[in-house]
DNA sequence: GTCTATAGGCCGATAGAC
DNA sequence: GTCTATCGGCCTATAGAC
């Protein structure tokens, strides 16, 4: 339950995040949030119209968390590749231990498409454009960016993806876990150098 | 629509299959599926009994689909570390290309406990007395060997997962994503070998 | 085995009192 | 703003004809 001293409307955002999160848009029902936020059914609709409306604000929420504070150090101009890649990382295992389903819920929101906002988020242009696109170009001009870009995320990103699924065939705990991610954050910007500085032969 | 000489009761997997897969348990109508595969409804039931039972029918065949085909190779006491790595690069890009929404599918329905499986399959015993956990601690005994399963995996599955994202931002194009992943099918095993050679200070 | 028709329950949304 | 009560539609499952 949901308490503190929060307006309605926040805590039906809060109850409505942490379920919607959990189960997804076509598995919650408003009935569930309402609960949650300890409220009326009727007081959801009064507020949010709709559940449809209120999904797509609590999806803009998860995105400006998923990229909101990443954007910005990768277009820095002025940190150096190596900067970005342990700050990016360092952020990244921050935002994730809080959220650590965020990035399931986005991503498969986005692919049963119960989400249009990505149509309202100029990510692409902010990111092609990004100070990091043109280093890992510099450095490494033989190779698709995107390929240095996908295994920075694949070791940061989905070891919380995959999380369900390693703790239902219970190839580790929740404490281990921490752990596990405590020495990644050390680990990967270490990696991801090392990949970077060693050109590969195709 | 699903043709060919399938029986009626393959006709329904198929179209089952194909559906839970695009919008997951609590999105899917078993209308949709009687649709797609042609048949009536009650017919849906009189083979399946249920909802639940057919899911749980599809997401074993997922589930053998994912490990199926990888452990065996990881298992292998005759097989050397770089050539596991080889085998199950080739083999599991071959598997998701074939089937790029499976590993989503299966995380977010475990994640939705939607399926109790993962109970009925010993995937822990055989994982961790597994071959490659033994060659793994022989080359890199300071680490959990789980984190080169989690880069392998994170470089080899996460551009699946990730791709509905990629595209609904419009960062790579269908064709472009083919081209992209054969081009990783090569790298990938070049960089898990670089990143077990290379000793990491923590 | 396969169909039509419908029961029965659930869920989103709203009317209307306070 | 917040509640109770309820409508109307959708969805799974089944009864029963062929």
């Amino acid at each position: 339950m949901v308490e503190k001293e929060l307006s309605t409307e926040e805590k039906i955002l809060e109850s409505a995040s942490k379920i919607f999160t959990e189960k997804g848009f076509s598995g919650t029902r408003t009935r569930d949030i309402a609960d949650e936020a300890g409220i009326n059914l009727a007081l959801l609709n009064y507020y949010f119209r709709s559940k449809e409306k209120l999904f797509e604000q609590v999806m803009k929420m998860k995105m400006m968390l998923l990229f909101g504070k990443i954007l910005p150090i990768l277009s820095n101009e002025k940190t150096t590749l190596g900067e970005k890649i342990d700050l990016a990382a360092e952020k990244y295992f921050d935002i994730l231990s809080e959220n650590p389903n965020l990035p399931l819920f986005v991503i498969s929101e986005i692919q049963k498409k119960n989400s249009n906002i990505t149509s309202a988020m100029p990510i692409r242009k902010l990111f092609l454009n990004s100070a990091i696109i043109k280093q890992i170009k510099e450095q490494r001009p033989e190779l698709n960016p995107l390929h240095f870009l996908v295994n920075f995320l694949g070791m940061t990103i989905f070891p919380f993806v995959a999380k369900p699924v390693f703790s239902a065939f219970e190839l580790i705990k929740d404490d281990e876990f921490k752990q596990f991610i405590s020495e990644r954050r050390k680990l990967v910007p270490v990696w991801i150098k090392l990949l970077l500085e060693h050109k590969t032969e195709l």
